[in-house]
DNA sequence: GGTAGTAGCCTAGCTCTCCTAGGCAAGCGA
DNA sequence: TCGCTTGCCTAGGAGAGCTAGGCTACTACC
């Protein structure tokens, strides 16, 4: 009996691409046993439960996602940077809705300080020196940031947005060009 | 035999209780005819399918989060509705987590069009009548405002604020400063 | 090069969930 | 009172998660 080779790496790959295609919630650990034509008993060899097979897409995806991100952002500075950044994490989430879904969930705290997250804040920071944020501004306003994204690109996918008939890339363009008046000229108290 | 007195109001009613609880994704139709003392397949009397439970939990959340800030809304206008509104909607997602997880997922057209989310809509618009934004710069600023509250109350929840000690709350309302000023002096093209 | 150990798969089997089919009894309307 | 609908039941199948224990192929070491 020939070996399947099946490693982590390999594993939480598929499961990435099978999160994609049919969802995170979907993603289990028979399927993925039946793709790599194993018993899905073999594949608890390899993870711990289902549970772990979820949080490694997390994982995986907020390194990609760090990747482009940081690879949108070279070069750029100001409004540049905040619409490269956007638009990065944008089309990530549209072009991995599963991975995108599973960076959702709740990672517990050390595995989430370990995890790319970090590398994440520290760009979303980089992006704000152009602005001129002092603390607790700068905070404040990574955390409306972060919020504009998250919620825009997850309301667009749940499909939120359907009832108007104005398309979605411009109000996109438009809440950037907002969120970049707002940060230029951040109410004071 | 006494009967249990199963109806679909009670069985939408304790599901969503379960969901605030345990979270949507442990919502089952088992653990529900376990609390009513009924057998799980006798619920199929009353319900199609599991997911028509989790449907019928988001459709009482949009009703209810509709209600409330319906309330919070009345008498208020510029500022001062906005704040009511952005609170009422927080607060709500805070108190039922797991109604709140349910109202995300993906309704299919008809459904979501006879539901609360329309008056949702509605009352957004509202608020950005004291702004005096005239489409398409009204859509775009509805779903600028929809997508920070989302996005806000959604990574609050799954603690992506928690690496930063900054206290939530003050981000929170320094983050509807900002969407005040932004949706005052909205930038033209 | 034989052998011990471990890594990688297996079968068997348990529990839980979702859901269908078909049966029986309670309570209502005629 | 008789029947018919309503609301529950039992039985059972399919698929998911997971554990225990066994067998085999490769690896390392003497």
């Amino acid at each position: 009996m020939a070996r399947a080779g099946v490693t982590v790496e390999r594993l939480t790959l598929a499961a990435a691409e099978l999160a994609d295609q049919v969802g995170v919630e979907n993603v289990t650990v028979a399927a993925l046993a039946r793709q790599f034509g194993v018993k899905d008993a073999s594949l608890y060899f390899h993870l711990k439960n289902a549970h772990e097979l979820r949080v490694r897409i997390a994982l995986l995806a907020l390194a990609e996602l760090a990747d482009r991100v940081a690879a949108a952002l070279a070069g750029r500075a100001g409004k540049d940077a905040l619409v490269a950044f956007a638009n990065a994490y944008r089309d990530y989430a549209r072009e991995h809705p599963g991975r995108y879904a599973a960076m959702q969930i709740d990672l517990d705290p050390e595995t989430a300080a370990a995890s790319a997250g970090v590398r994440h804040a520290e760009m979303t920071r980089a992006i704000l020196r152009g602005y001129r944020l002092s603390e607790p501004d700068q905070t404040d306003a990574v955390r409306m940031m972060h919020s504009t994204f998250h919620g825009f690109v997850s309301l667009e996918k749940t499909g939120g947005f359907r009832h108007t008939p104005r398309p979605t890339d411009d109000s996109w363009s438009r809440t950037l060009d907002a969120l970049d008046a707002v940060l230029t000229n951040w109410p004071s108290r």
